[in-house]
DNA sequence: CATGAATGAGTATTCATTCAT
DNA sequence: AATGAATGAATACTCATTCAT
């Protein structure tokens, strides 16, 4: 193999985002115990051992990977608010769409903030980077939750608790997500479209008579 | 450490009640690979070698727990059904509370079921063991869809696809748990059981004002 | 599975014989290492634990086979020299033969004395059982070679030692048979008795022309 | 312990044939499943992850003496051939005595290329490995025919099968090779060198009296 | 006598991580 | 900065053998 050296500050950037890129398709595609740092190593053209010039252990790419994810929802829903209509519906259709988008899109990113920590338990043994990713997730949480309060305001919506209904959306979009992860969209034989529809509609109607 | 022996037929019954308890605990708590055949056995009492007189390799153990979470559900499911209320939505809530108390009362399982194979790739190459389980599951969801078809003809609810309602319930109800899980209601000061609340009120109510 | 009992000495002298035979066949299909005590005890429909019973350790039972082979051997051989005919070159023929259906209707006993301990080391640490083996060995090869020698005050075969040559011609069989265990017979196209007949034909008649 | 280091590419080679010289003694003086990776590592002063650097697994580095055994066997054979006298019968010799000093001067390599895979499984299961060994030995083989052949056409030889004698021969030798191998040379108080000598003696003249 | 149950000691192989160059 | 080489610590699984009943 060709000795490949990263001279420029630039250079040793690039080297670093090839690493993440390749850990971060091999993570979503086999977990991360089976992921070796090898795979990832080979994918980015360098040797194993030029993988700890650049992270400290293995966890270490998996946090900063999970930092960008984070980025990338917060800016993704950040835009959304910015560039939807005016009703506080639009908007929260808004904010679905672009947490959808982030599932769609950065399927990967998705996948790794998600779910790859479940089902594990060295993640976030790390406490300072727990409070760090707690604090990012509550400002994309406060996005969603000040856009319900401006629409109970306007009286376009119910009186609910906005950040706890916040929450709560996250939570139920996530968990149908999470089902096509799992190939349950599969058997049962509906698309993910169909089932995110089908909560939008849930949450903004009810699913009972008047 | 003493010789242990299971001299009896139910002895040794109890003995593999041990290991998958072991194994339970410790799937639930550090995952299915950073959980080893010696923690178990450890656990239980019982030499690593002696756990292969009970199962025949690790991955048999986990189907094991799968399959008996499954158990537990569908009886949960059932009974809920059997001293629920007469109106459908009263029966709605009384499945979501059998869905809730299975994560309540049986974490574990829960987590196994519904969790644990995510970001993981080897439990599903067994696809006669799929096929079982997607079957497993389609039960109980027809059991909540045919619970929502009967609510739709007394008029009690909307005209909403049932099953694929009964499918997004289900995501949406999981999602929630999940973020216990994942810890996420700690950080967001809100408790399972207010979201879990909030949850149902969204889903029966909506969020727009009519 | 049901408990047998030898209650008899016959009866205990059968279940040896059924663990021994076992143990030939499997010895024979898949070598000594490939072989565990699970397998013979089940397929002498008997307990592992039970064969401790019989044998004191693995290598015992094949002492004990070796030995039965070189009984089984050394009756070939004395029975062919009463039935054959009378000139020494008959008397060869049919020792050769002898040895031959060795091979053919003992494969297995075949197997065990004359191959399976080679590519092992730890058959025959045990001093004592090798010398006997040795002493019954040099038996059979007395037989062979007081036939030549007998051929030579005959005057029917040339002045060579007859101990000597047993051996060789021990030594030479062993190897031609040896062929066809290892399956270079296939791939050379000729049949196990072509060859034993060409070495015959060899033997005799030397392949240098007068 | 001191940590080794390859750095040249040479030194990688040296490592391997370190490893490659280790197996060979232990494999021809234990057996293949009695050498663990770890005996042979530690001969070659090498951790036991060092020997997967080297070689995928166990078998290979069994493989891969297989094939310099033979390599060694052919250039033995090529040579005799070449710096024999020209009459046919000398050239026999000098291919017996080719083989001869194989067994003798590479012991070990005729200990695995002939003897090894007996009373075993596992070494076969590879059919092109075995496909190529067979071309590798028919090569030898056919030296030794053709060399029966030219003696048969210059009248110096009977009218014999060439090929089904080269077999036959090699065979015939292997035997009383393995003889010396399974130490019943000892007992029987005559050398190798004797058998052999015997053996030549007997091929070419014959044993019976004309 | 027979066995079900149990295990100690192995055994090939993997992998995150280190380090001399 | 980059890497080839090396390894310690794991880890799932096997098997001959023991022993209480």
């Amino acid at each position: 193999m060709e000795k490949q050296r990263a001279r420029t500050g630039s250079e040793k950037e690039y080297r670093k985002e090839q690493l993440k890129k390749a850990a971060l398709t091999l993570f979503a595609q086999k977990g991360f115990k089976n992921t070796t740092v090898e795979m990832i190593t080979k994918k980015a053209h360098l040797s194993p051992a030029a993988f700890y010039l650049y992270f400290n252990n293995k966890i270490a790419i998996y946090r900063a990977l999970n930092k960008d994810g984070i980025d990338i929802l917060e800016d993704l829903m950040k835009q959304a608010l910015h560039t939807s209509g005016g009703s506080s519906v639009d908007k929260l259709y808004a904010l679905a769409r672009a947490y959808y988008s982030f599932y769609r899109e950065h399927t990967d990113y998705f996948y790794i903030t998600e779910i790859l920590h479940l089902g594990n338990d060295e993640f976030f043994y790390d406490s300072t980077m727990v409070k760090e990713l707690e604090k990012r997730t509550l400002v994309v949480l406060q996005i969603v939750a000040s856009v319900i309060e401006e629409g109970i305001e306007k009286n376009e919506l119910r009186k609910i608790d906005p950040m706890k209904t916040a929450v709560t959306l996250w939570g139920m979009i996530d968990g149908v997500l999470i089902l096509e992860v799992k190939k349950s969209t599969l058997f049962t034989g509906f698309t993910i479209d169909a089932l995110i529809g089908q909560l939008m509609d849930m949450v903004l109607l009810g699913v009972k008579k008047k």
